[in-house]
DNA sequence: GGTTGGCACTCTATCCTGCGGAGTGCCAAA
DNA sequence: TTTGGCACTCCGCAGGATAGAGTGCCAACC
């Protein structure tokens, strides 16, 4: 890195973006002369190919060999996308046309599905979406119905009316109204605090005062501790990945198993999408930047969801490292606003 | 069809039986040389050479081109899978390895996924098993929680302790002691029936006697209705898609992609199982016979799983029409019957 | 009459070759 | 600093030759 991107001149600027441009376009090595006559600078091919060598030297263009054009790098992408990309700005009638579909929508399942179908569809590359995490979701109520011994059905309602199921053990049986007792208890004391809130409440309350708790509390707490136990819905959902078969540059079959396979790994994706919840806006791996050698060649454009603010989620666009960023972009953009705010609608 | 299946002698049968068996191993077109040698008939190339003229004509094999060998058509398929296939049993020790993977898993959708892991790891093509009907399961006991305003909640358990939400709207607000009441009367009426007969006990119900019914009776009646309504849980789960990237049959991008396509229209593949749930043992589509283009050049091989004589579901393995059907068929019918048993011992 | 070896023929796959096109790098001139 | 010119490189493609595999048919054989 002995060169840094202020040696780059405005006109070098111009010709990487012309070349990206020209190559995101139609996946051609891109030549002096094509370049010449795209980037608008009346010059003559041999001096593009002179600012062509400068880009080469630092690392943000190459030739696949010796008479070929010249194709970005990793690096060039992330230059191209960091500092000269202008994003197009979607059109309304889109958007409205994508807030309408949503709208149709009931379940926040069904509108990560959706959302995920949208992104792959307008993108024509493979859309994904995480599940809204319940983290920040009210505790609206839990209800205990006895099902069979020391088998205890709970249901947790939250804000949204999203109802979680979960089958406990308990140590003794309960009768019915021990168990409603024990709700009672719980809901008074939780009701209109957030799942996280809750789960921090309890553990205070059974380290702290569980000498002047009676066997009621201490059960009830026991229970609603299982119940929060492993709530986060660790999901999440995608769409389109045949559309990545449309791509040359995938059309190996066996990098398109190696990827085909990434995506059945659900661990992997969501270790790979959790990177990205916590930046506040578009995030973009680009080529090997993921880490994960099997995205090798693609790219990954993703952006948090949230509900006041509260981020939820996060969905993206996967796709050919070739892609047209400053389309996808406002798309995975859009499509993050108005996933929340249609969750935010049903709440 | 002028000729039967009896003009075809022994000889001629052994032989479609090792071309099959030769072809299903590598992949290619089967010449009269090896032929020769892998029958252990003793004949020289050219009697085999007038053997394959007559399975020519009857449809059974045909050559892609002058000068290769012969291949089986889907009617050879359909012929050898008919009358001609001995399956291999399968090893004691690889049963009980299934059992064992399947005995691990706690929830039926859980089971479902371990058995289509496990039909396409071991098939090394892909798996596909359907959820289990509820249809039959056993009516335990329903509950209603007033959520807001009109919204309840309805919280139906089934004899396997498997719960299952459903958000009615009401036509009036009820008080908790009214839902209570409601759940009461259904509970006791129609305990330990399975959810078929509830509903139909349910339609009558509300048919005769509405006149000697009190309002608490006729809300209850409504509402279980609705909890009843679109209840079968029609879904199902694939594995191990990516497999047939490796088969040279399904190499062409453009066939992959229609096949993942359909793999990815639930519509269609429910469609497509729903026919075999009904036949009440293996069923195996061959080539087009599915009548669905999408899996042309692809073969199904199902079985339906049961519980107490009750069908509950159906699983099956995708794969070319060129696979080891004797081989997949008892991994078919094996993890089917597996699997009904897991299922029956959660219960 | 079924079976066999022989033979001519066909079709594919592969390798080599030559050639045109595209593009580069360098140099000298403007 | 820009430009035109020129030699060079490499890819992709089409054509041709060749080897290999396999067929169909025919006449001979048991």
């Amino acid at each position: 890195m002995s060169k840094d991107s202020s040696d780059l001149s405005e006109r070098a600027q111009l010709m990487l973006r012309a070349l990206i441009d020209r190559y995101v376009r139609d996946g051609q090595p891109v030549g002096s002369r094509t370049l010449a006559r795209e980037a608008g600078l009346d010059l003559s091919p041999a001096t593009v190919r002179n600012v062509m060598s400068d880009l080469e030297a630092l690392g943000f263009v190459c030739s696949p060999h010796t008479s070929a054009g010249r194709v970005p790098t990793v690096q060039g992408y992330r230059f191209f996308v960091d500092t000269l990309l202008k994003v197009q700005p979607l059109d309304s009638r889109a958007i409205q046309s994508m807030r309408l579909e949503l709208s149709l929508e009931q379940t926040p399942k069904d509108l990560v599905e959706s959302a995920s179908g949208l992104l792959s569809g307008i993108t024509r590359m493979t859309g994904v979406v995480t599940l809204p995490r319940q983290e920040h979701a009210l505790f609206k109520r839990v209800e205990f119905l006895r099902l069979s011994g020391t088998q205890v059905l709970a249901i947790l309602v939250t804000g949204e009316d999203e109802v979680q199921n979960r089958i406990l053990t308990t140590e003794k049986e309960h009768s019915p109204a021990e168990l409603q007792q024990a709700s009672n208890y719980l809901n008074e004391l939780f009701a209109g605090k957030d799942l996280a809130q809750v789960r921090t409440a309890l553990l205070h309350e059974m380290k702290e005062t569980r000498t002047n708790m009676n066997s009621m509390m201490v059960t009830a707490m026991h229970m609603a501790d299982q119940v929060l136990e492993k709530n986060q819905s660790d999901d999440f959902v995608m769409a389109g990945q045949t559309n990545l078969m449309d791509f040359q540059e995938l059309c190996d079959l066996d990098k398109l198993r190696k990827l085909f396979d990434a995506f059945n790994t659900k661990r992997d994706m969501l270790h790979l999408l959790d990177q990205c919840i916590h930046s506040d806006g578009i995030q973009i791996f680009i080529g090997d930047e993921s880490g994960y050698r099997m995205l090798d060649e693609c790219s990954m454009v993703t952006a948090p969801y949230s509900v006041d603010g509260q981020v939820l989620g996060v969905l993206g666009v996967i796709g050919p490292t070739r892609m047209a960023y400053d389309r996808v972009i406002p798309i995975v953009d859009a499509t993050a606003r108005l996933l929340g705010a249609a969750l935010n609608q049903k709440e």
